[in-house]
DNA sequence: TTCTATGTTAAAATTTTGTTAAGTGAAAGG
DNA sequence: CCTTTCACTTAACAAAATTTTAACATAGAA
């Protein structure tokens, strides 16, 4: 599952493949500008979750970046990590006014940067969700994501979390079918690349733990040639 | 209608500035105070619903101020953000146990503060008023964060600093996973960019602690491929 | 039937966590 | 100062759980 699109804006080629190495093995999307321009661009065109954003760059530098973003109505909300070479204060206080989330100084170590980045999406994660998130509830199913809780006619079911996440995002579209690649770009992260039968074990694992509970219903339904889906429960009598 | 009143206590006018513009874009009513001495008196005269305190502080420092409000009867119950320039000055406040509810290091983004701001407020608008106070009770562990004191079957554990941190983060919301990220994030600091690793061996040793005493219960949970959790024990249904 | 997609199972491979011990640095106490 | 102690970090390896791979079985559609 991809954990969000990043943006990477610096023209030090080295620098900037070292950070999209990395971002990619966290499993982050990544998305790279070499200079303002292409930023602004690419940031109107990918939308990403996240922008890193190098202080000195061609064309446009990056605090004109930051200010143009910031002050648009649109992308306001994209938080900014900056990184930079020189530390002195001012320079953090005048991108502080500018609206960027948190700094790096060069030379960074990648841990530092990989850390920082996941801690921002953690706190937007946990801004946008931590008011609504009260878990599914569907016929006998039900899963409390909060604390990793999924029980079946009230009996837990203890899941691996690849299970976990198969059954959440079937159970999120009930009657919508969900294709094994589209499962496995969403839950893995990958593409889907030739004959797998990944899905189709932890389907089985899933089913199967559902049956020790309750073996008449089948709630993940196969739909043949194309992929899975969540069973589309009638109104209750 | 206001959203509540806030006391900003930095004495570096652009920074205070730039709280208190934000605070009252976002609907708060703001106090300001630029050394301890006025810190307090404004407490007094204002009677804030809560404080953000700048460490480093004329006249009288933040952990001064906070020890002060935190021993008077009238005014420990108002919630504090501390304002740090430095990581190594978290320790002192967590360590210290000296009733900040949480804090922000500089430099900081005005949207993590408001975030932090707005956190403060949600959950001063929930029920938890008793347990707050005269601490954590939860089945035979029980947790007195003012005297830096955790039992478990009426016996001392004596914990260290990072341990007593660990099984509060995790006792205050039985049954909610805390990944290592977020443990790390919440007790090492932001700024802290070590293993996660490290988790697992305080882990290690409070289930020690509490094995010595009673090897039947683990009060610890862990969830595979996410973190831990304490074990929600139940009392009724 | 025959072909193909899916079901099923077991073992191999990988990842995650438990556990121990050595190393580091700061505070405490002589 | 110097030594000792303590909390914490890091590394290494063991143990356990999870995931992937592979091989084969079965069921449905043409």
């Amino acid at each position: 599952m991809s954990k969000g699109r990043v943006l990477v804006v610096d023209d030090e080629d080295n620098i900037r493949e070292l950070i999209v190495f990395n971002l990619k093995q966290q499993g982050f999307e990544t998305v790279e500008a070499i200079d303002g321009i292409e930023a602004i661009r690419k940031v109107e065109e990918q939308k990403p979750d996240l922008i890193l954003l190098d202080l000195m760059l061609p064309k446009m530098d990056g605090l004109e970046v930051c200010q143009k973003l910031c002050y648009s109505e649109k992308y306001s909300s994209i938080p900014i990590i900056m990184l930079t070479a020189r530390s002195e204060e001012i320079d953090k206080v005048l991108g502080l006014e500018m609206g960027a989330d948190d700094y790096v100084t060069k030379p960074f170590s990648p841990r530092e940067l990989m850390a920082r980045v996941k801690a921002i999406f953690r706190r937007m994660n946990q801004i946008q969700t931590v008011e609504q998130r009260d878990g599914l509830k569907i016929g006998n199913l039900r899963i409390d994501p909060s604390r990793y809780l999924v029980t079946f006619y009230d009996v837990e079911l203890g899941l691996t979390p690849k299970e976990f996440e198969l059954i959440y995002s079937l159970a999120m579209t009930p009657g919508k079918v969900l294709t094994r690649d589209v499962l496995l770009e969403k839950i893995w992260g990958y593409e889907y690349m030739g004959d797998t039968r990944t899905v189709d074990v932890h389907i089985r694992r899933l089913r199967k733990k559902m049956e020790d509970i309750n073996s008449d219903i089948d709630y993940i339904e196969t739909v043949r040639g194309v992929g899975y889906r969540f069973k589309e429960l009638k109104n209750e009598k």
